[in-house]
RNA sequence: GUGACUGUAGCUCAGCUGGCAGAGCGCCUGGUUGUGGUCCCGGAGGUCGCGGGUUCGAGCCCCGUCAGUCACCCCA
C-alpha cells in the first residue's frame, strides 16, 4: 500500500497529545459528575429530518449511504451523521421522556462530523463535551446561571489559560430590532456578528445595503453591538438607544439576571456582551460563547444556550439549556503550540530490563509485582545492551529502570538524575507524580 | 461550495538562466566484552504529490488532477 496521506479535518494526534487530550477529558467528566450531571451517549446517526431542523447546516451534514445501495432501498436512506450533540440529545429526551427524571441534567462527550473546509481549529470530525439541563413543560431561569458557572468550574480545572464567557440575550436584541421595525432579524443578526471582522463601516454597509435598513435603525443596531459590560450596567444603555418592545424588556430582564448572579459567585468571568449571535436558529434565550484569552483568534472554545422548542412534540414540551465544549479545538491549539506537554508519550512508569532472554520469566515476575501495586511496568522488549534498554526508555519518557542483579537482588533507576539504588518489586514505589504522565502547561 | 497560496528524505527546508537530488535535525552501526543523554567515525533513507505536455534533457516551464494551508461561508 503506498503511504498514506493525512485526512486534514479528521485530527488525530500522537500518543502524548492523545495523553493531553484523555486528561482533558476526564477532567470535564470530573467536574461534570461533581456537579450532578449523568451521562449518556446517543448513536452516531440521526434521521435528516431531525438533523436539519436547525437551519443552515444542510450543507454540512454527512449522509449516510451503502456504497453498493441499489435503488429504491429504503434501510438506510435519511440517516446522516450528527452535526453537534443538542439534536439528537433533544431527540433522546422525547423518545425516552416517560423513563427520565425531570429536570435532567446530562453530559455527552462523543464525535461530531460537519463537512466544512478545514482550518486551523475547525475540523470535520471533532469532539464536544456537552452539559445540558431540560425541565418538563417549564425549566426553571437559574439554570441560565448555573450553566456556564458548571463549565467555568470545568475549564478552570484544566491547566489552560483563562477564558472569558460572552453572553448575550436571543429576545434582548430580537425585541430591539423588532421595537426598530426591522422584520428579519437573522440576517441582521448575522450581518452584526461579523463586526469584529469587517469593522462597523462595511457592516453598517450591509445592513443598509442587502438587508435594507435606514440609516438610523443601522446605526442602532451597531450602538447596541458595541454595548458590553461585566455587570447589569449595560441596560440603561440599551434602554437609552430607544428601541422598545415588551420582548427586549425580557431579554435585558434574563441578560441582567445571568450577569449579576455571575458576578457574585465568579467575578470578572462572564461579560455581557451584546454583538454574540449564535448561528443556531434553535436558541431562544440566553446564549454563550467563550474566548480562550490570548487566543482569540481561535474563536469559541465553548458555546451554547438556551432553547425553548427543540424538544417539543405534540403538547409535551421540554426546554433546556446547554453548554458545549470543543474538546477537539482546544487540543489541537493547546498541544499544537506546545501550552500543554504530558511527561511522557506512554503509560509505563518502569521498563524492567533484561539481562539476557533466558531472564524473561524472572523480569516478567517482577514486572507483575509491580504491576499488582498499580505500577504501569513494561519488560524490555529485547535482552539488547543496557544502553539501548535505556535509551527504549528514554525515548518513551519512561523514568525509572529496573535492573535484576545476578545475585538475585534488584536496583532501581531514575533515568533523569541518574540516581540508582537498590530495591524491593514488592515494596518500591515512585513518587506519586511518576506514577502517571501528567501533564503540564507553559513551555 | 468560492478564492489565494503551497506540495523535494521521518521532520524543517535549500536546489541558480532547465544539465548527475542536497543540508540540518531525527534514525541505524561502531568507538572492545551489555548503564543512555555530550562528542567522533560510518550508514540507511527520495517514483521531487500524481498524470500528461514542451524539450536532446524537467524538481524547475505548460495543462490537468489530488492533497495541504489560509481567507470567505459557517461554526466547537
Amino acid at each position: 500500500m503506498a503511504k498514506p496521506t493525512p485526512l486534514s479535518g479528521f485530527p488525530e494526534w500522537l500518543p502524548d497529545g492523545r495523553i493531553v487530550e484523555q486528561q482533558i477529558l476526564d477532567t470535564l467528566r470530573r467536574t461534570f459528575e461533581l456537579h450532578g450531571f449523568a451521562s449518556i451517549e446517543t448513536r452516531a446517526v440521526e434521521p435528516l429530518d431531525q438533523l436539519l431542523r436547525k437551519g443552515e447546516i444542510d450543507k454540512e451534514v454527512y449522509v449516510l449511504r451503502r456504497l453498493q445501495a441499489e435503488e429504491g432501498d429504503s434501510t438506510d436512506v435519511g440517516l446522516g451523521l450528527h452535526f453537534d450533540l443538542t439534536v439528537p440529545f433533544a431527540r433522546y429526551v422525547l423518545e425516552n421522556s416517560g423513563k427520565l427524571q425531570f429536570p435532567f441534567r446530562r453530559y455527552q462527550i462523543q464525535k461530531v462530523w460537519r463537512g466544512e473546509r478545514p482550518q486551523d481549529g475547525r475540523f470535520r470530525e471533532f469532539t464536544q463535551a456537552d452539559i445540558d439541563i431540560v425541565g418538563q413543560g417549564e425549566l426553571a431561569f437559574h439554570h441560565e446561571v448555573e450553566l456556564p458557572l458548571v463549565m467555568a468550574d470545568a475549564l478552570a480545572s484544566l491547566p489552560i489559560p483563562p477564558i472569558r464567557i460572552q453572553v448575550n440575550n436571543r429576545k434582548l436584541v430580537e425585541g430591539f430590532y423588532r421595537g426598530l421595525g426591522i422584520a428579519d432579524t437573522a440576517a441582521v443578526l448575522r450581518a452584526v456578528d461579523k463586526l469584529d471582522k469587517i469593522g462597523p463601516r462595511k457592516v453598517h454597509g450591509s445592513l443598509t445595503g442587502e438587508l435594507g435598513l435606514t440609516d438610523a435603525q443601522a446605526d442602532a443596531c451597531l450602538a447596541l453591538a458595541e454595548i458590553s459590560a461585566e455587570d447589569g450596567s449595560f441596560a440603561d444603555r440599551v434602554k437609552a438607544l430607544g428601541s422598545a418592545d415588551p420582548l427586549l424588556d425580557e431579554g435585558l430582564d434574563e441578560l441582567t439576571r445571568v450577569v449579576e448572579a455571575a458576578r457574585e459567585h465568579a467575578p470578572g468571568l462572564l461579560v455581557a456582551d451584546l454583538r454574540i449571535a449564535r448561528g443556531l436558529d434553535y436558541y431562544t434565550g440566553t446564549v454563550y460563547e467563550t474566548q480562550l484569552v490570548g487566543h482569540e483568534s481561535l474563536g469559541s472554545i465553548c458555546s451554547g444556550g438556551r432553547y425553548d422548542d427543540l424538544a417539543t412534540a405534540g403538547n409535551e414540551r421540554y426546554p433546556g439549556v446547554g453548554m458545549s465544549v470543543g474538546v477537539s479545538r482546544l487540543v489541537s491549539r493547546l498541544v499544537g503550540q506546545g501550552l500543554l506537554t504530558a511527561s511522557r508519550s506512554v503509560p509505563t512508569a518502569v521498563l524492567v530490563a533484561l539481562p539476557d532472554e533466558e531472564s524473561r520469566a524472572t523480569c516478567d515476575r517482577i514486572a507483575s509485582a509491580l504491576r499488582r501495586r498499580g505500577i504501569s511496568t513494561e519488560v524490555a522488549p529485547a535482552a539488547q545492551k543496557y544502553g539501548k534498554q535505556i535509551r527504549y526508555a528514554e525515548r518513551r519518557g519512561i523514568p525509572y529502570v529496573w535492573f535484576p542483579q545476578a545475585d538475585g537482588g534488584h536496583e532501581v533507576r531514575d533515568i533523569r538524575s541518574g540516581e540508582q539504588s537498590a530495591a524491593d518489586p514488592t515494596a518500591w514505589t515512585p513518587p506519586a507524580e511518576d506514577l502517571h504522565p501528567t501533564v503540564t502547561g507553559g513551555s
